[in-house]
DNA sequence: TATGAATGAGTATTCATTCAT
DNA sequence: AATGAATGAATACTCATTCAT
């Protein structure tokens, strides 16, 4: 479809140049259309980006959606599904790493709009996170501990190390597994830790 | 001086307005000088933006300055000097909030000379911390870990809770104490650690 | 026929838009037809209006035409029959008073080209209506006076009451009928003229 | 002053293309200056447009301002009032043509909001002249006559009169005399009249 | 005939930067 | 040093027109 097609050329442009560099032109071109095209399927520059950063959210919340680890018992089943939920999410973004990249170098400096739509998001992800964290402190897998510090702990701790492997190193799948796992046990069992089983 | 009062109008400006939005009319309308006056000082608006971005981080290395965590030998002297620096950076933050705000939101969209700018600061900070986590698994400290991974973990950690606590929701430096412990203890004994030493 | 449709929407979006801000977009929208069929029936827009023109000036021109006023011998006779053709005209035009809308409020505004058209048009008007003057003039029923002056006048004079109680009042074709009275009498006896003639 | 040379540049740009086809980078170049300069005196093109429009009500009101015809007691002394109030508005058309074009040509075509500002002058004005329509009937210098009817037909003959001598023949001044002299003659006496006194 | 997606030339407006005073 | 009027390059967006189906 001629819409995703002007997507997919706005994401790479974007991806490149940073979205206020980027002109429509240059989006247009990339795309093989011409110049009025583009504003047959987005009102405005601004609106395809909002698009896109919707896109990319919905990617992010389909990665994890579906999960419950509130389910889980003990600290070894909980550290079983943390590396899939960890896994999944990675891979979604090793797959879109132009998105990625996108997100985390431009989202905030679009328009305010958008900050609060971000900001909501990722009140969201720490509200997730904080239930899973409280239903561990109360099975006793986790110490006492404030969870919502944990959950804003947990996020930037991924951010960054998907900013660092995947926007900037552009690590395998099969590298990003073992990366995974160190995060996990460090956010389990901390650098100090000395009881960590083995995997 | 005239240069200063300038970089501190155009620091009120970036932060509310962001860089792309705000115009070099608004900044000299804050700072109270006609508009040529602002080139006597700057040879251009980015290059105004480069010289705060010096200062914050800068200010961030300032920081830490002059510790060598290299020097600690048991883990319970290693969490006294990790809260006092913590402690240190995080008020440097909270009191340059506006610069925090905008190293945050903006640094990373304004021009791509910035980015690598940013890398290499990323990189220094992390290669920092890389050294006190190898130090600190040669002395027995720390258990085995990638103390790369490690490193980009603490980094991210700390940056979101930053933009959280300091960026956001303007916690009192009263707050900031607790929420540092907290997340140093998450770093050195993890959710699910149990032998964690009371403060 | 579809042509006629199109006119007809045309005429309504260039009543209420004006030439400019009607876009052919909302012409065929309101036509209810697609957008290429415009240029079926039409080579431009411009050409649209040129023959929504003429057909009004062809209008105008039908109210009037077949009559001789030069066949008049007396004043009561003349006052007799203006009062006619003016009522034809009116009800001309108050029958469409979208057309007489656009003629008095956006013609002149289109482009050059019909300008002259118009030009000749007023000229052919008051080429008419001066050889009925000198025709009185002749016989008696007006004192000397200045042909083309009075010519003018009468057309100027048409126009306002018409622009007045047509495009912008909407009257009545029963009020209509007393206006165009008074008018005539006006032509004919002036304000302060004392022998006008019971009606 | 900056701002009058680019009025001026308007105004010859205005008269020559239409408000529609006048672009701002002939303004600009008309007057000689960049194209930034135009908006640091005008926020946009209507806006310019609106002033000039201004300017011209604002000369034609003086024309006729400070006169008060309902002092008069007599037809004869009316007779020569309105010949002075009549020059001295045609005199000011005259030195304006430009001016005038663009007010019989373009005005009611730019946009809504000058229509309104258009139509309350025309009210304005069909005021002024209905008062000394009803004064002169009070003093019988006029007969019974439908006093707004006859303001109407007097503008309009204006009208025409303006647009026909000033805006497309140009007369000159000496010419205008007399022509102005013909008309009210013939608002005063009609076509018909016989007891028009000599001048 | 009819469609409507695609075209691309055209233009008002913005704003960082310059420079005469 | 300071001013602020002037500059002009840059660009998102519109809309009449075309044309493959």
């Amino acid at each position: 479809m001629r819409k995703d097609e002007l997507k997919q050329a706005a994401i790479r442009v974007f991806a490149r140049r940073g979205y206020h560099a980027a002109k429509v032109s240059e989006i247009v071109a990339e795309a093989g259309v011409a110049q009025g095209t583009f504003y047959l399927y987005f009102p405005s520059k601004q609106a395809l980006f909002g698009e896109i950063l919707d896109d990319y959210l919905s990617l992010i919340t389909g990665a994890v959606a579906g999960w419950d680890l509130t389910r889980v018992e003990s600290l070894e089943q909980l550290r079983q599904d943390l590396k899939q939920v960890a896994f999944l999410l990675t891979q979604g973004m090793l797959r879109n790493q132009e998105l990625t990249r996108i997100f985390f170098h431009e989202a905030l400096a679009v328009d305010p709009v958008f900050n609060r739509h971000i900001a909501q998001f990722y009140d969201q992800v720490v509200a997730l996170i904080g239930v899973v964290n409280r239903h561990c402190i109360a099975k006793g897998i986790y110490r006492p501990i404030d969870s919502d510090v944990l959950a804003q702990c947990v996020v930037g701790l991924i951010e960054r190390v998907v900013v660092q492997y995947v926007v900037n190193s552009r690590v395998t799948e099969e590298e990003s597994r073992r990366i995974v796992q160190e995060v996990i046990d460090l956010v389990l069992f901390g650098a100090a830790g000395t009881q960590v089983p083995a995997r």
